[in-house]
DNA sequence: CCAAAAGTGTTTAGGGTACACCCATGT
DNA sequence: ACATGGGTGTACCCTAAACACTTTTGG
């Protein structure tokens, strides 16, 4: 068969929002960009996309080239094409944002990119149009949030109620009542109970939970029951 | 500034998923391809990203060159970059679907596509990924139709409650009490009767509607108020 | 013994759902 | 007159929201 030769070709690009959350306030990481232009500037991890590499395959690479992490929760978020994006050449970029277990990150480290954790309230300024990537993936994210229990991804394996409520606040930047809150969550069955304590953040110590892993598959579509009404008659 | 010129460029195209509603059915716009590979196969409308185009100018151009319209509501879905989607060569498409009033489509009719509604119910076999696409689209109205009141895209400017409720029903692909359904509706306080009645499809003649524009406009970010309950505390 | 955070139950109000009859008119 | 689809009101139930006290234990 011919190929599309008279065709342009394009740059294209896949930058990676990187969710982490420490217990306290959820963060972004961030890489001190090594080369020209803006170097030095904070940007998003980003790549270019391969010869015969997927979208998918090119944002788990930058991912795992930063993190060390493979297997982590990927979503692709949007795709930016305006051709003035990058003063440099136009490059179309394919966001990402994934949610990574803070912990296991930072066993990981790698340097090259000088990375840091910024708390999502004091991100610096970003080159480009990443801020808007930044912006646009928080949105998602609680879009995401309030029908699937995509937020597990960003905890340990076990995890106390008050820092799962403490998480959801960060991510809504509300407040939650603790006892309709904790009820609504246990009600989802997803939850499974230790007897384990964690007893450093205060003097009673809060039970630590893990998720039931076969019923987060299963239920995954439909934590919450939140469907709008109008689906549920 | 210098080139990223070491980096390898890719075909960048648009395809353009665009849903009708006649009233009775929600309809998808197809057009038999004209060039090999896959020539006389229904497909969807689509076309390669120029050097200075940014992505919504190439889908909206794609959008007027087929049915001749501007300004139709468009949204992207999703980018499709599997290496090998296209068999020809390597093409990452960014799939945008529109919605538009299928009757002022009539008029302008261009058939150098040879383009054809589809019943959603009896889409035929589609080339490449196509009906992938199609499929994340459908469910990608859905939900953006549970938040927003989008689906009036697809209609005329008036319209009776009766179509309104239809329109619905096609989406979902549920039936919903009339009572329920219409209270739901006009409690948004979108919509404006008029005194002219449709006299069509019925004896007794059901009254025309139209959206209140300056409503539609600021609501429309909170229509049916179905934001998920997690929100409402 | 006191401070600090965890954990738990009840009451109330609002919205969603189910449900049935009358209306207008073309034939 | 009758068949067809349009239009409206009510009662119930369920879930979300508001709200306060007891428990545990480290210091």
């Amino acid at each position: 068969m011919n190929r599309y030769d008279k065709q342009i070709r394009h740059l294209v690009a896949v930058d990676c929002i990187i969710f982490g959350f420490d217990g306290e306030e959820l963060k972004l990481l961030l890489i001190h960009r090594g080369f020209e232009p803006e170097r030095g500037k904070w940007s998003l991890m980003g790549g270019f996309v391969g010869e015969a590499e997927s979208l998918e395959m090119a944002a788990a690479r930058i991912l795992k080239q930063l993190t060390g992490l493979s297997g982590v929760y990927m979503d692709q978020l949007n795709v930016f094409g305006d051709p003035r994006r990058d003063p440099v050449e136009r490059t179309i970029s394919v966001a990402y944002y994934a949610l990574i277990d803070i912990h296991k990150y930072e066993k990981q480290l790698s340097d090259d990119f000088h990375p840091e954790w910024f708390s999502l309230k004091q991100v610096p300024k970003l080159i480009f149009d990443h801020q808007q990537m930044v912006d646009m993936a928080k949105s998602k994210l609680r879009d995401k949030a309030s029908v699937q229990p995509v937020l597990f991804e960003l905890l340990p394996e076990k995890f106390t109620l008050p820092i799962v409520q403490n998480l959801y606040e960060c991510v809504y930047e509300k407040e939650f009542d603790k006892r309709n809150f904790s009820r609504k969550v246990l009600a989802s069955g997803l939850l499974v109970k230790t007897q384990a304590k964690e007893r450093a953040s205060s003097k009673k110590g809060a039970f630590y939970h893990r998720l039931d892993k076969r019923k987060y598959r299963t239920q995954f579509q439909s934590f919450l029951n939140l469907k709008p009404s109008i689906l549920n008659q």
